[in-house]
DNA sequence: GGCATATAAAGTGCATGCATGTTTTTTGCC
DNA sequence: GGCAAAAAACATGCATGCACTTTATATGCC
């Protein structure tokens, strides 16, 4: 019931291109620059141009595609501010999250809830991409259990952009730590005093931005000058040139 | 610099219809409920059914605008719970707002507020619809001004949605004491404690969201089955039946 | 050979057309 | 005249085509 009103109404084919490309964006798939032409869109899922223009679009309104008029649709690349900015911004919003919550869920969704950190420690020792992506999916449950659309529609918009975000700026991800601050989060649910989960929360959150943006004024490498710096005197080409696959992408 | 970036990014036609219509929409010009038709709204702006669909995506992304498959969009038409919780949303966000801007704002801004307040208060004998805008424009301008383009989105879009359900629920819009209350807060900035002026905010929103939704559980009329029940048992017409205009429009 | 310019390729911006589904009107029946 | 079914009108869903802009490639000049 409560589902849905998360994409646009639309078709279901827009839709379906919507949740692909989310995934693929936030599991680093797509990195942050990779270029989104309609056409290559459309023909991957077997749709013309302007469902893949549409749902472009409908990406761009969740600040996870860049539009530029008469240009390739790129994968956003948030500022350091800007990622600064949206950190605070969720964790007023998953403070209210929490506050709604705590006492409130039933045994089936603490059960639920363990269940998902419980995929998340599983996911330890595989790729960083899949552990962020758990990660992210614990808070877009918790908002989920508000059954509020609008509070789940602006925690998860956001909580992508966070997660595109740490893809950009903290690679070496440190994923340990917060599992463990999940579980703590659920014990505080459960317990049920609204003020320490959502002091719980803020900490949680201002450590794992701590975490990735540590005082970094700007993004770690998606510049292609800063890429180069360190190569910009080496010899023009160390023989190894025909085969290098022309596959930049990201950073145009 | 900083502007743009609430559209898509695309074009400015969809731009264009998305600020006119979203306008039209919290002037209540076009009321919750009222039809959107693709052709009808590309005629009017001079562009083909493909823009106006577009931009009807972009605003159903915005929460104005509801998009069901097959079927004409409508201005969308909150319930009483969604309203609440977007309050609640809202003035987690706008405390954020003013903590940000406290003592921060320089002489110029300053006197910018307080032009916009001085015409809330020219606009009190006019039409409800011009007030609630300007209201709702207040907010926006404060959220400008942090300069911080995901916060100043998320606002705006929001305070248009709360703005939405004010006109749904509140009739009898009582606009004098909010704009005292925006004088109130802007001294407070002034003076420049973030604490006392977030918790200005906090009861600021508070008010308008009490004035507007006290304890009301159904919305004020938009159900036909509602509006109908005090005439249920009256005779089928009172011969004034030709001249009247199907003009029934919101409310199906 | 190196750089500016011209040319071709690729991509977006947008309108139009047809298929399909929904709503309203008309028609037929009682 | 009142109601149900059929048909017309209406509206969306989507693909395709053309004009225009940007980007990549090739050409020509020095």
């Amino acid at each position: 019931m409560v589902r849905d009103r998360g994409e646009n109404g639309s078709s279901d084919k827009v839709g379906t291109i919507c949740r692909a490309l989310r995934r693929a964006i936030i599991e680093q798939a797509l990195e942050p620059g990779a270029k989104l032409p309609e056409d290559a869109l459309g023909e991957r899922f077997g749709v013309s141009r302007t469902i893949a223009r549409h749902a472009l679009g409908q990406l761009a309104a969740e600040g996870l595609v860049e539009l530029r008029r008469n240009r390739i649709a790129v994968v956003a690349t948030p500022s350091w501010q800007e990622a600064r900015d949206t950190f605070d911004i969720r964790i007023e919003l998953e403070r209210l999250v929490v506050r709604q919550l705590a006492g409130r869920l039933s045994k089936a969704q603490l059960a639920t809830l363990r269940g998902h950190v419980d995929a998340e420690d599983a996911a330890r020792g595989g790729p960083d991409a899949v552990s962020i992506r758990l990660a992210t999916e614990f808070h877009v449950l918790l908002a989920t259990m508000t059954e509020s659309p609008v509070l789940i529609r602006y925690v998860s918009e956001i909580a992508y952009r966070c997660c595109l975000t740490l893809s950009l700026f903290s690679r070496p991800h440190s994923s340990e730590c917060a599992i463990n601050e999940h579980r703590l989060l659920i014990d505080a649910l459960e317990a049920g005093d609204g003020e320490k989960v959502a002091s719980l929360m803020h900490h949680h959150l201002d450590s794992v931005a701590e975490r990735a943006l540590v005082a970094q004024a700007k993004p770690r490498g998606r510049d292609i000058m800063d890429i180069l710096a360190p190569y910009a005197d080496m010899t023009p080409a160390p023989a190894g040139g025909p085969g290098r696959k022309r596959r930049l992408d990201a950073a145009e």
